[in-house]
DNA sequence: TTGAAAGCGCTAACAA
DNA sequence: TTGTTAGCGCTTTCAA
């Protein structure tokens, strides 16, 4: 290539990479460039410089809708500063998860975006060196870069549509107990009612009949809803935490005659088939997409070398107002 | 790493590349690259042997469940055979994907399995030495392996199934005319609609009517079905060709007072929430991870550069009985 | 079976 | 501004 325009590798290198050439030699370059449809070998270019244009994206598995939005967000932004993004499916395995990571290593590759496995085990530690960003779940002691989703304001905007939209015994369904997202959206029901009760003067102590733990699957939250149904005073709207256990409930609600919006129902999620369902699922909806976008930005950040302090971005979830929970009384 | 094992890179080379080696040189080997946590660099194997253990795949959109199931299955089977997915998401742009094509060829991929954005006018050309799978399209002209569905036989399924479960006068909405996979399905529903009006000594010639193409959205597939509703001789049941038209219809049918499976409606796609609607979707499923996982079986065979005719791999599709096509009598 | 040496294509330091 | 040179870490002859 470069005996073919006539001057030196340097000299091609420089016309591709912005370096200073007369625009006479770049114009050659240029030229014998597109008649020999010659592109610089990446790879080569990786070795020499110790590092690849690759982002390694490790996530849980790409057929979670959550998860496939996120990398959309990754690989479009990553795409635009002209990055690759190697897809890793972890299945939640932390010695898959291992692998991935060593191939991260061993592919020099430009920085690694993250959905951790565990928040505990994974273990981010020979990370020096290659930029690392966390996203959706914040290792614990992991000095990195993060992004995550604020879990409780999404429980208290959910909590407090509800409210607002005329219903007034708020119950929740959310995930395990002892899972941080299913802790922190109930921490928002629990703020958000707190807040109405105290408004109210109404006693707050009887919330705990309000709430159930679920194994978030449609299995057990049509349990869950079944229960709370059961209650001496049962609940007149239901926070459900992600959205097949909602889906769940609404079979329980269905099959009880407690067809929304006259009992609300209002889920953590905005995955794409909500609006298909009947009757559509009002939901918080998760920045997914964002989520990916901005982990590309810090690490883009990281990888030029920019030395700031260690970050945490907190993406906020917006309400996505459908017609599940639009209100207890007969439609207008 | 030689150094510290007191052996030549070469031998290291061969201790991880399975070369020739006393088992106590190869020990000792190991031992050193455990302790130092040594993996060897895979760009500068990459450079040397001129090809990277990277595959590409071009997809329109992982956000799409069918493609996002297709990933899943080109990474796992990648994977198994250690090598790296890069995610290219083409929108079904010529110009994107004409960059993605150009991005494997300059890092020197292993290949690149392809959901082509058009069947002509992808350039797969300048392709010489790089082996290339095409996988759900069939690009035409183009001399590559492929790995398809069958859809002609997937409409005769879904046809057959609904006249099978007692359905009289069967419908089809198919996606836009001169779209290969909905022309392909709409072919194997005439085909099946043939057979059984000769079996029943019927005219055939009335088939048009029970006919509508769709612009492929929920939109477009209720309109299609109310007309099908204003025919002078309604139909009882129909086929749609892919699931967002089906929810479409549904709702067309539901707005009648035509609700399944008294009407029956069966649709293309498998999509992961077509058994959370109501009713649930009966489908002609897809094989979409195993297009995946086979497009990777091909695509390893050409790389590991066997030399046999061009091939194409036509995978089946598979009935998905759910409960909106049981049948036209009153449930037992 | 092992090691020495060359070279994959690029970029960075230096010299001109 | 341009060219020369060295070397990134590996695999692959070739010779020992």
């Amino acid at each position: 290539m470069a005996r073919a325009a006539g001057v030196s590798a340097a000299t091609v290198s420089r016309v591709f990479n912005g370096g200073r050439v007369t625009t006479e030699l770049a114009e050659r370059v240029l030229r014998s460039a597109a008649e020999l449809r010659f592109a610089p070998n990446r790879v080569a270019r990786a070795l020499r410089m110790q590092r690849s244009s690759v982002i390694s994206l490790i996530v849980p598995d790409i057929e979670n809708p959550y998860f496939a939005s996120l990398a959309r967000g990754v690989e479009d932004a990553a795409q635009r500063k002209n990055h690759s993004v190697v897809l890793c499916n972890s299945d939640e395995d932390l010695d898959k998860e291992r692998r991935y990571l060593d191939t991260a290593l061993a592919e020099q590759m430009a920085g690694v975006i993250i959905a951790a496995a565990s928040r505990s085990r994974t273990d981010l530690s020979p990370f020096t060196g290659m930029p690392v960003v966390a996203v959706d779940r914040r290792p614990l002691g992991a000095a990195v870069d993060a992004v995550v989703i604020d879990n409780q304001h999404g429980g208290e905007q959910a909590t407090a549509h509800l409210l607002r939209s005329g219903y007034r015994r708020v119950a929740c369904i959310t995930g395990p107990e002892g899972t941080s997202a299913a802790e922190e959206r109930l921490t928002g029901y629990r703020v958000a009612m707190g807040e109405y009760r105290r408004e109210q003067g109404q006693d707050q102590a009887q919330l705990r009949e309000l709430i159930r733990y679920a194994e978030s699957g449609t299995e057990s939250g049509r349990e869950a809803m079944r229960d709370l149904l059961a209650n001496e005073e049962p609940p007149d709207a239901v926070f459900v935490t992600n959205d097949l256990m909602a889906v769940g409930a609404l079979e329980a609600l269905r099959a009880a005659g407690r067809e929304p919006p006259r009992f609300g129902v209002l889920s953590f999620g905005d995955a794409p088939w909500v609006s298909l369902i009947a009757p559509s699922l009002s939901t918080v909806g998760l920045p997914s997409y964002d989520l990916g976008r901005a982990s590309v930005g810090l690490l883009l950040e990281r990888i030029a070398g920019k030395d700031r302090p260690q970050q945490t971005m907190v993406l906020q979830t917006s309400l996505q107002v459908r017609s599940s929970a639009t209100g207890p009384a007969p439609g207008p």
